[in-house]
RNA sequence: GGGCGAGUAGCUCAGUUGGUUAGAGCGGCGGCUUUACACGCCGUAGGUCCGGGGUUCGAGUCCCUGCUCGCCCACCA
């Protein structure tokens, strides 16, 4: 490489290196596979944004996590692919589209006709798209921009066109008239799954239908809907129940109508509910649509399709149905035949999308068989084809897919893949075939028309997985990365979206379309709650990635994407992962400015602190591995915060600053201190690419020749070093015994103190003697001793017991009054006899001893001994020092 | 009405198959211009692990039960 720079600048400046970067990547095509087959492929979709307008946190955690994955099995030497794509979100854009040009035009969609109305919607998509991609690449994404991939492109209509085709010769697909939700804002159909209950309270109304022959009886339905009664075919009640027996087979007033409607019975009605009486509207109903198919009522519908009355309606005619609703209980109360009326609170289905109440409405609709496609959707997540994490979404995954019901995938409206079904002018002859067709097949006649309806915008993306990769052709590309591995998404669209691609993609190709599915949490406030543009609460990912840098982002995502946990964002809460960048960034200029030649890989093993950080440094490769193979995104991002700040910041380069280490074995530690930085800096780099990969430039010429983007990930290959882990240790407990000493006693830490290493042993106090000069330094000792002796020198210090034999005493002079420090110690010994009581119960307990495995009862063993010893000195040393 | 999840330090949360004296970050308190970093360093306080039963040698962890919150699903008018 030719652009390095021998030292770091004073400040890290994300602005200014993230584009760069970036750029860099690309030039080499970092992020695009190649053509190697023997190299193992890895495979990722990303979830299409939809290209409605900007991205929010959701996207960034989506696109940091799935970044983090890719990143890392790149480095681990897979051909990797990251395939990125944007969705056309029919509804959503649709309505966006709508409302500018309302705003702006003062126009509506039928102003413009169908075909210019799409032209604009094109071009919001171009302009949206290119925001949006612009804003991944911002977050850092590695995704492979030569084959970004649009539900609208060429390549997925295609594969949306043979789905549909095969589906409808199987007859999954058809065409059926049934009561579907119906949003009259969108004024289209919608599917089960788009609809969403809120709890409104309405109320419920009693209203009297008297009899047709005899005015002075009625019977009394109640009703949250008294508009629909417009659209009555019956009143039913239960066969059973006696209040209603004389009404049998009579005939009742439909008020304010007049028509007469039959009594029914049914055993659906609930005799307990309201007045046992229920009236019927199969046409605004779907309970009653049903009544009314088995008892073959009429289904008279009483609205048009924005849901205000129609002609059916007689003098309501052209009312809202809200209108309709007030209008109607006023003059049923004018008229005496409103009984009561009274609070109630329920259940109301509104539009996902625009909030609108749905109305229930028949009509005829294209459906999928969900439920025959559920049965192989089922069996792979059963058999474990298809892994579902974290684990409790299998159930909530079971659970949907058993109850599935038909999917309507038909919607009335215009941005989106057009119904690839025509039909005959001539003989009405229904036709779907692979290519347009020109002639019916049943006619000959040649005047055909097209479907006017779109797809369900669920129906294309559940083909996301296959059609990007160019299925229904064999393409190198489906052969390579088919199946792919992860599907990484939130847990909301776990219905909408997971479980049409297992149904379509497993139908289609008879493999399952990825081996995992990765589920993340929501991001949301600082509160808990959703983000949302009317609460205000909303945080712009841009503008965070602005101030804070992208690493600070993505690592604080790391931090906290716990499993089945929101990860909650505000101002404030990426302090701790800007200064993590911070300090990394530090703790290379400092290791880069004293080390800047080091060559070749020549660390010296036979230092006990190298060996001490490379044991560490081991087990960190290995947790993280793990961790990241799990996707435990917050365990890997812990363990390298801990091992980067307290293991290599705090402890290792602050103990080869002492001048010992850093000037006499200068030497011994440099090559450590470089080299475990550069592993750092990769196990770092999935998670924080930007700022790991800008030190790796300023690294000494001969090093690192490639980007970081392209190195290796680390694997715990750097060894195990227990004896000279633990010897180190010591240490450093040695260090901070003194230094909690100095705390508590208030010594200014300018001022030196006298210490004594002591232990009747002098094997365990030989490896310690080299370190003399480092724990005087570290700890502010003058003159550190190492004494062999079986007693400590009562008259001269105060204990402070490390471990395994070994104490540190300090000069009574040095500390002043010790006598809030005895009080302190007999409490110390205190707790650590009630400590040695419950280990010592245990093991005098015959079934712990023998139920329990032996390396627990060992542990304990151990335990009780260790405490025994501290206990024992420091009380000693009680007795013998207390006036 | 069903299902799922959560309740652990002041706050936000970890705690892997039950097994040392229950942890982190932030916040608090005391101190520090110690040769990279005050976005820093050193030290320190703080917890009946929601309540009640049970299983076990042993429970924050497993079972039952109660309470409180959150989410998802559901056609009782």
């Amino acid at each position: 490489m030719s652009d390095l720079i021998p030292s770091l600048p004073a400040q890290y400046d994300p602005k200014e290196a993230e584009p760069r970067l970036y750029k860099k990547w690309l030039q080499i095509a970092a992020f695009t596979p190649d053509d190697d087959d023997n190299k193992k492929p890895f495979t990722l979709i990303m979830p299409p944004p939809n290209v409605t307008g900007v991205l929010h946190m959701g996207h960034a955690l989506m696109a940091t996590l799935e970044d983090i994955i890719v990143r890392r099995k790149r480095m681990l030497g897979f051909n990797t692919l990251w395939l990125p794509g944007t969705d056309h979100a029919g509804i959503a854009t649709q309505m966006v589209v709508e409302r500018e040009l309302l705003a702006s035009e003062k126009k509506t969609k039928h102003d413009l006709g169908r075909e210019e109305f799409l032209k604009r919607v094109w071009e919001w998509k171009e302009h949206s798209q290119g925001t949006i991609l612009g804003q991944l690449r911002k977050i850092g994404a590695s995704s492979d921009w030569t084959r970004l991939a649009f539900t609208l492109d060429e390549g997925p209509v295609k594969a949306v066109r043979e789905c549909f085709y095969r589906l409808y010769q199987d007859g999954l697909i058809y065409r059926s008239t049934a009561m579907i939700h119906w949003c009259p804002r969108c004024r289209t159909a919608l599917s089960d799954l788009e609809v969403k209950g809120e709890t409104k309270t309405g109320s419920l109304w009693q209203i009297r239908y008297v009899l047709e022959n005899d005015p002075s009886q009625a019977l009394v339905v109640a009703t949250t809907r008294p508009e629909t009664l417009l659209g009555d075919a019956a009143v039913a009640v239960h066969p059973d129940d006696e209040r209603y027996a004389a009404f049998h087979g009579k005939k009742v007033r439909l008020p304010l109508v007049d028509r007469v409607i039959p009594v029914i019975t049914d055993a659906y009605v609930d005799r307990e509910f309201g007045t046992g009486a229920l009236k019927i509207t199969p046409a605004h109903d779907p309970n009653d649509y049903e009544i009314g198919l088995k008892h073959k009522l009429p289904s008279i519908n009483v609205m048009d399709e924005l849901a205000q009355i129609n002609e059916a309606g007689g003098a309501y005619k052209g009312l809202s149905r809200e209108k309709a609703r007030e209008k109607i209980v006023s003059d049923l109360e004018a008229k005496g035949l409103l009984e009561s009326t009274e609070k109630y609170t329920h259940n109301v289905g509104h539009c996902d999308r625009c909030k609108t109440m749905v109305e229930p409405r028949v009509s005829q609709q294209w459906f999928v068989n969900a439920a025959e496609l559920a049965k192989q959707a089922i069996r792979v997540v059963e058999d474990k084809e298809i892994r579902i994490l974290p684990e409790e979404w299998e159930k909530v995954y079971f659970e949907w897919m058993r109850n599935i019901r038909p999917w309507c995938i038909s919607r009335q409206l215009w941005w989106g893949h057009r119904i690839p079904v025509w039909y005959c002018n001539q003989c009405n002859e229904t036709i779907v075939e692979k290519e347009d067709p020109t002639v019916c097949p049943n006619c000959r006649a040649t005047e055909l028309r097209q479907d006017d309806d779109v797809l369900d915008t669920w129906f294309s993306s559940g083909l996301w997985p296959i059609s990007t990769l160019g299925w229904p052709k064999e393409t190198a590309d489906l052969k390579r990365f088919y199946p792919t591995d992860v599907m990484e998404t939130g847990f909301d669209i776990l219905f909408f979206w997971v479980a049409r691609m297992v149904m379509l993609c497993v139908r289609m190709t008879g493999k399952i379309p990825f081996k995992t599915v990765y589920l993340h949490p929501m991001v949301r406030d600082e509160y808990g709650q959703k983000m949302s543009k009317t609460k205000g609460n909303v945080k712009d990912p841009l503008e965070i990635i602005d101030t804070m840098g992208a690493d600070s982002l993505r690592m604080y995502f790391a931090l906290n994407t716990f499993h089945g946990r929101d990860v909650r964002v505000h101002d404030g809460s990426l302090e701790g992962s800007r200064n993590f960048v911070n300090k990394l960034w530090n703790a290379s200029r400092f290791v880069l400015g004293h080390f800047p030649h080091v060559a070749g890989e020549n660390i010296d093993r036979t230092n006990p602190i190298n060996c001490w950080l490379l044991h560490q440094l081991t087990l960190t490769k290995r947790e993280v591995n793990k961790a990241l193979e799990e996707y435990r995104f917050y365990e890997a991002a812990g363990k390298l915060y801990h091992f980067t700040w307290d293991t290599y910041c705090s402890r290792f380069l602050e103990m080869i600053k002492t001048p010992e280490e850093l000037e006499t074995r200068k030497l011994e530690v440099e090559s450590t201190a470089v080299e475990v930085l550069e592993d750092i800096l990769a196990l770092l780099h999935p998670i924080m690419p930007f700022v790991t990969e800008e030190i790796w430039r300023h690294f000494p010429l001969e090093r690192n020749t490639q980007l970081l983007a392209l190195s290796s990930y680390p694997m715990d290959n750097s060894g195990e070093y227990p004896e000279q882990f633990a010897q180190v240790e010591r240490v450093i407990e040695i260090v901070e015994a003194v230094r909690t000493q100095r705390g508590v006693s208030g010594i200014s830490p300018s001022a030196k103190v006298h210490a004594v290493v002591y232990s009747p042993s002098a094997s365990a106090l030989e490896p310690l003697q080299r370190f003399s000069s480092l724990v005087e330094k570290m700890a502010g000792v003058e003159g550190l001793a190492f004494e062999t002796r079986a007693e400590p020198d009562k008259k001269l210090h105060i204990l402070r017991p490390v471990a395994e034999g070994v104490g540190v005493y300090l000069l009574k002079a040095d500390l002043g009054d010790v006598d809030a420090e005895f009080k302190k110690m007999r409490e110390q010994v205190k707790e650590l006899r009630e400590a040695i009581v419950r280990a010592e119960s245990k093991l005098k307990n015959s079934s712990f001893v023998d139920k329990a495995p032996a390396d627990v009862i060992d542990g304990v063993k151990k335990q009780r001994d260790e405490l025994k010893e501290k206990a024992d000195s420091i009380e000693k040393y009680l007795r013998e020092n207390e006036a």
